[in-house]
DNA sequence: ACGAAAAGAAACGCTTCCGTAACGGTCTGA
DNA sequence: TCAGACCGTTACGGAAGCGTTTCTTTTCGT
């Protein structure tokens, strides 16, 4: 079931979306912490640094990075892999699964908005 | 026009733009500076920092700050309105306009490979 | 058993962003 | 006309991001 969105609705649910975002949030995470976040809910596990930093095409210490920050904001948990002690697990939260549904409702709200 | 999106398609939209832009885009804007860009291109002008400032919430050297990062990108230009003279009008430059079109473009890519 | 390899974190120097506050140039109305 | 309001920028100290490099722990192959 794809979705068809003209160059205009396309470019204005991404301006609504992002304008609302910085509005409300005052978190304000960078691309790549909200790329981060979204696989690490969206794919399913297990999730390593390693393997984010490929995905993302960055180096491990900027995945490091974003999930202390986003672990300071109760976003995303991490734990050693019991199995190989050597990898972290990265883990989903209940403040993370929130953020995300909201953000999931502002998405859907503002492409109700659209015209054209 | 409403766009009707289900929550996993909005939050799967969200991710694949996300990771492709994050892939493809070294200059790495924040979501603020998208949202800025955005709203120029978007919205008719004119355009002031003080009233960016307003619409986005947050204060005036964010937005000068902005300007001068998106500038050095060729992103948008400004210039001294010569009406009042206190006033700096934000221009649309072709390198922006060429900008936008490609993320909508990744966009309406993405909205196409959605399913469910 | 032991050296090499792998994974994540920490250290380092640098850049960029933040908010607050102060600053010059411009307009305006009393 | 000129004091005050307005607009955008700059300055400042601090926080957080970046890539590279180094370090610690753990695993694996021989």
């Amino acid at each position: 079931m794809p979705v068809e969105l003209s160059a205009s609705q396309a470019l204005n649910l991404w301006h609504s979306v992002s304008l609302e975002q910085v509005r409300i949030d005052n978190r304000d995470l960078t691309l790549r912490q909200i790329s981060i976040l979204l696989h690490i809910y969206l794919v399913p596990p297990p999730h390593t640094v390693r393997g984010l930093a490929g995905i993302l095409g960055v180096t491990k210490p900027v995945i490091t990075r974003a999930l202390d920050t986003m672990g300071d904001l109760g976003l995303v948990t991490r734990s050693r892999d019991e199995r190989d002690k050597r990898n972290v697990i990265i883990k989903r939260t209940v403040d993370g699964a929130l953020y995300l549904e909201k953000l999931g409702d502002l998405i859907i709200d503002q492409g109700r908005k659209l015209s054209i």
